[in-house]
RNA sequence: GCCCGAGUGGCGGAAUGGCAGACGCUGGGGAUUUAAAAUCCCCUACCUGUAAUGGGUGUGCGGGUUCGACUCCCGCCUUGGGUACCA
């Protein structure tokens, strides 16, 4: 570090003046670069790379919310630096967007001038709040430098197709080719099946409202996640990323990642992994020889491989129709199946359709098209649907079954297409008693008592024996609800009796056998949309071939590598108007638009990448963000990767961390970056609600006729009537001396007599129970902050009025880091007065000091630490040591407070502990503590100066307070020697005066000793 | 419906099998002050008792395990979040 005091002002205050001293610390460390890090780490010093999810720059400046998860990291990096760990600790900005879209639409501004505006705004509100960010590193995914990067991981993916062997992406160069495709023009066409980006023309949605296409995460039923806008389906060119053939791995590595059991649990049940087993359903005539002929068909060809297939297969096998394969998870149930459904989109609808069914088909078909999303799931109660005319054949007991057409199967899972089991599946239920379909029940759920079937299965597991094993199960008769459990096996010919586990194993392998079914794995998950119509976002690197009239004719070919980055238009006219599905970059000028290659005109893609693109490998990026000419060099990833802490809110618990667990694994794959998962460890800092309201109402005593209000919606009715008035109160409180207050607005409105007695209290409710003048009710609410509530609270004028320190100090002080909780200004005020309480335990604030000299406390002295002091000094700093690892900083900051309460009240304070004491708050509250690190004599920063060390010894007391219970009741305390005996401590406790009063007359049945805790005796 | 989490004073919370309510806020009382602010000290889970080093109750509800349960087990209730015709 550089001369000490370069550069600092001289302060001639006594009082702690955050104002004062803020700034001149901040101005300090980014003279001085303090927390710049080198990139090579020297020797073997451990590293440490913990990461803050980077803000989108809104207009509106920094939330609360914000510096809570960067304090939290900070204080781990100030922490581990003053162990002498290396950390990497970035920021930057994920400043793609639409509100600057749409401001730059409204006012004419380029998006990038009011992006840099708003950045400009948030670096200065986290400089402000002190954070130790290498700001050296500072990248921003709409720098040209970036998304030149961004770009380029599109190519790989583009350029990439997933080998199901390997189980891993490859280059589409290695992507076997079929024979019957090489050197055709078809091959390309076949790699561009394969790659993991691809284009296709489907329905997607589309938010007018939003003038763009959502992803399927984006959009909540059938409205828009931002700004619950109606969402409608429309067809529409789209570049989408095959995030699902990653599925297996990006939920099996999740195991290793020291994250939430509750985050794993969400990414888990959104890849949505099932395994159960693929049939095939012989469709068509009946007869025997034909299903039999089928059979071995089947089993010669393979055939068919995707749904599409069915009906080329048909015609190889010459049978009169096709094949219908479904997917289910309960093979078990396939002697339940009484009949088929098939999506209104399925490819075999026309085929499967008998010409007297044909109208009825069609129009379902086109009725079902035109819903929405949303219909679908509203209409959800009622299930709809159509007969196709069309039979097949369950494998299972070779009865035809009828074929029906119903929107309650979607084309998007599974093959489209299923067994309907009404006997165990509700919805299947349902739709069976709508149409009047047979229902068999399969399995049951418990053996019946009494009957003989319990043989085969001797499973001590399932439903509760004895209780239920009569209802609902006799078959024959109308069952009432679909069993949707697991059980043993009934009406199921030679499997009677399996249980559901090991039925499923033997049917599947017997289907299998047959050639009709096998073992398959399905996902929830989707392919990524990756398409956006914004202006503001990537380009993709991508032409399209056109003709004269600029209509796309040929294929899509991607830019080299070298023609990286491809820039925005630099003056693109904003369509005010624009409101259709169409991307604005289409009104891009025709220099941009068009290019001219080997003779041929091409168009360049007009969509463009979805915000989520530059937030999917930022973290590498700050490794090594000057890299020209790679995305980061693989010598300085292997040194820095994986990130080792990441802190960021639970609304990105899904998307963010999916998608770029799914992009980090490409790289991987291609030994870009060296580690299978980016993110080792994982906190979610929980929400920061605005301050609790208080809501209540007085009621009139004399028109009580009941005591009925204390219930809250009698209450709300008296309200309504007349009968009583609303108040909104932003404070109640009742104290026991008979005076309850009631304010508003920090003003007192009124105070009511009561008193103990009268005052009752009903949940959160108080009332008063007689005698009352008035009778209260308060309801009390903390509330999301909102600008339409108006309890916003601004960081600038917290730290205007408090000082950074204490903001900081404030959020990690609330509660634990991961629970929400409400904002309180009075909290605020309160980890204040604990700094002005710190300032006042070492600097000299008395009149006297007042000269213009400052100076340490008198009472801070040069002198050796008493026994009680010491103690209380390893106390605090083994606390605080555990408490920050274990990033429980609310109780690290209460033991701190102890410190001060109980060294403010030593005559005197020996120096060495208010020095370790500063050193230790120093992480939490750095600029005070800097401050009086250089008054109490040295020069510098401390940042790296070395953290306290605690002595176990020194915490070991002689004598300790051992509480003594009679039955599991505290009676009474005795003190002893830390390391007697069961059998002293025995006879100290009974010969305690109140313990031998209390047994008197009395059997010690049994004696409890736990040494230096806890006696407990059993008497009776 | 399914998955995950939470429920402790007036409030935020502490204690993960051993003294429930640390620490802070709020409220009350006192000191200081001509006064106010600021600061400092004391009290503050509930009921009961004239009193205390008194008695009783108490961690959402009902059971259980244990000498002992906020903590572990079983069954519920309430609440927050996620997700939903995913076969």
């Amino acid at each position: 570090m550089k001369s000490p005091f370069l550069g600092l002002n001289k302060t001639n205050t006594m009082k702690y003046e955050p104002a004062v001293i803020e700034p001149k610390w901040q101005k300090y460390w980014e003279e001085n670069g303090t927390f710049t890090v080198q990139s090579r780490i020297d020797g073997n010093q451990r590293k440490k790379y913990v990461l803050d999810m980077f803000p989108y720059p809104s207009a509106n400046g920094l939330h609360v919310g914000h510096p809570e998860g960067y304090t939290a990291t900070d204080i781990v990096c100030r922490f581990e630096r003053m162990q002498g760990t290396a950390v990497l600790h970035p920021m930057g900005w994920d400043s793609f967007g639409l509100p600057a879209e749409q401001q730059a639409k409204k006012t004419g501004i380029p998006p990038r001038t009011i992006t840099e505006k708003n950045i400009a705004n948030f670096r200065r509100q986290l400089k402000m709040l002190g954070f130790s960010y290498d700001w050296t590193r500072e990248v921003a995914t709409t720098d040209t430098d970036y998304f030149k990067w961004t770009q380029w991981i599109f190519l790989l993916l583009y350029n990439t197709w997933f080998d199901p062997v390997q189980q891993k992406g490859r280059p589409i160069s290695e992507l076997p080719i079929p024979q019957d495709l090489a050197g055709t023009p078809a091959t390309e066409a076949y790699r561009d099946e394969h790659r993991l980006a691809y284009q296709i023309e489907a329905p997607v949605n589309w938010c007018p409202a939003l003038g763009t296409v959502l992803a399927n995460e984006e959009v909540i039923q059938g409205r828009s996640e931002r700004g619950n806008h109606p969402v409608v389906r429309m067809p529409l060119r789209q570049w989408m990323l095959r995030i699902t053939a990653y599925a297996d791995r990006l939920e099996s590595d999740l195991e290793q990642l020291d994250w939430s059991d509750s985050v794993k649990a969400l990414q888990r049940n959104w890849i949505g992994r099932s395994t159960g087993a693929e049939i095939d359903f012989y469709v068509g005539e009946t007869a025997a020889d034909d299903y039999e002929q089928w059979k071995t068909e089947r089993q010669k060809t393979g055939f068919p491989r995707k749904p599409e297939d069915f009906a080329h297969f048909a015609a190889i096998c010459r049978l009169p129709s096709a094949v219908l394969r479904i997917y289910t998870t309960r093979p078990d149930t396939l002697f339940g199946a009484t009949y088929m459904v098939i999506a209104p989109e399925h490819p075999l609808v026309e085929n499967l359709t008998t010409p007297e069914r044909k109208e009825a088909v069609v129009e379902y078909c086109r009725s079902a098209a035109s819903k929405s999303d949303l219909d679908r799931t509203e209409l959800s109660k009622e299930k709809t649907g159509v007969f196709t005319g069309s039979y097949a054949v369950n494998p299972a007991t070779g009865q035809p079954i009828p074929i029906w057409i119903a929107d309650y199967v979607l084309i998007s899972y599974g093959t489209g297409a299923i067994m309907a089991v009404p006997g165990h599946d509700t919805r299947d239920y349902e739709f069976a008693k709508q149409f009047g379909l047979p229902i068999v029940e399969v399995v049951q759920r418990a053996i019946g008592d009494g009957s003989d079937s319990r043989d085969g299965c001797g499973y001590g597991y399932g439903g509760g024996s004895g209780e239920g094993s009569g209802e609902g199960s006799g078959f024959g008769g109308g069952i009432e609800v679909a069993f949707t459990g697991e059980g043993w096996a009934i009406n199921s010919d030679k499997y009677n009796g399996l249980s559901t586990v090991e039925f499923k194993e033997k049917i599947t392998a017997d289907l299998s056998q047959m050639g009709v079914g096998r073992k398959a794995v399905n996902y929830k998950l989707r392919d990524w949309l990756f398409s956006r119509q914004h202006f503001w976002g990537e380009p993709f690197p991508l032409l399209h071939e056109v003709d004269e009239n600029n209509n796309m004719t040929g294929r899509c070919i991607a830019l080299e590598e070298s023609e990286l980055p491809l820039d925005m238009p630099a003056d693109l006219k904003f369509d005010a108007a624009h409101n259709s599905p169409e991307p604005p970059l289409e009104h891009a000028p025709d220099s941009w638009l068009y290019v001219e290659r080997n003779g041929k005109k091409y168009k360049r893609e007009t969509n463009t990448m979805p915000q989520w693109a530059g937030s999917c490998w930022y973290y590498l990026r700050f490794i090594d963000p000057k890299n020209g000419g790679q995305l980061v060099s693989p010598e300085l990833e292997k040194q820095w990767m994986p990130v080792d802490l990441y802190v960021g809110g639970a609304e990105h618990a899904v998307l963010h961390l999916l998608y770029a667990r799914f992009w980090h694994k490409v790289l991987f794959d291609y030994g870009i970056v060296s580690t299978p998962e980016p993110f080792q460890k994982l906190v979610n800092q929980g929400m920061i609600l605005g301050e609790t309201e208080f809501t209540g109402f007085i009621l009139p005593k004399e028109k009580i006729v009941e005591s009925s209000f204390t219930d809250y919606e009698s209450a709300l009715k008296k309200v309504a009537e007349g009968d009583a008035a609303w108040v909104s109160v932003s404070e109640i409180s009742i104290d026991r001396d008979g005076y309850g207050t009631l304010k508003k607005d920090g003003t007192k409105l009124f105070s009511v007599k009561l008193s103990v007695n009268n005052v009752g209290k009903n949940g959160d409710n108080f009332f008063l129970k007689d005698d009352g003048v008035q009778d209260i009710q308060v309801d009390s609410r903390a509330n999301k902050m909102s600008k339409s509530r108006g309890n916003v609270v601004n960081p600038d004028d917290v730290v205007v009025q408090y000082g950074a320190d204490a903001l900081r100090l404030y959020e990690m002080f609330m509660g634990p880091l991961e629970s929400v909780k409400p904002w309180s200004m009075d909290g605020v005020r309160g980890v204040r007065n604990f700094l002005d309480r710190v300032w006042k335990m070492i600097v000299d604030v008395s009149e006297e000091a007042a000269d213009g000299r400052r100076q340490m406390a008198a009472e801070v002295q040069n002198v050796p630490l008493s026994v009680e002091q010491n103690r209380m000094l390893h106390k605090t700093v083994k606390q605080v040591t555990l408490d920050i690892q274990t990033m429980s900083f609310n109780t690290a900051i209460s033991r701190m407070m102890e410190f001060v309460n109980f060294f403010l009240k030593q005559e005197v304070r020996p120096k060495r502990a208010m020095e370790k004491f500063v050193l230790i708050l120093s992480p939490l509250a750095p600029h005070i503590c800097e401050e009086l690190w250089q008054l109490l004599g040295h020069g510098g920063t401390l940042a790296y100066e070395p953290l306290p060390q605690y002595d176990e010894s020194v915490l070991l007391e002689s004598q300790v307070e051992i509480p003594i219970s009679i039955n599991g009741k505290l009676r009474s305390k005795i003190t002893a020697a830390v390391n007697a005996d069961e059998q002293t401590l025995e006879v100290a406790a009974l010969s305690d005066a109140r313990i031998a009063e209390l047994t008197a007359g009395k059997t010690i049945v049994k004696k409890i000793i736990v040494p230096g805790k806890m006696i407990n005796l059993v008497v009776k």
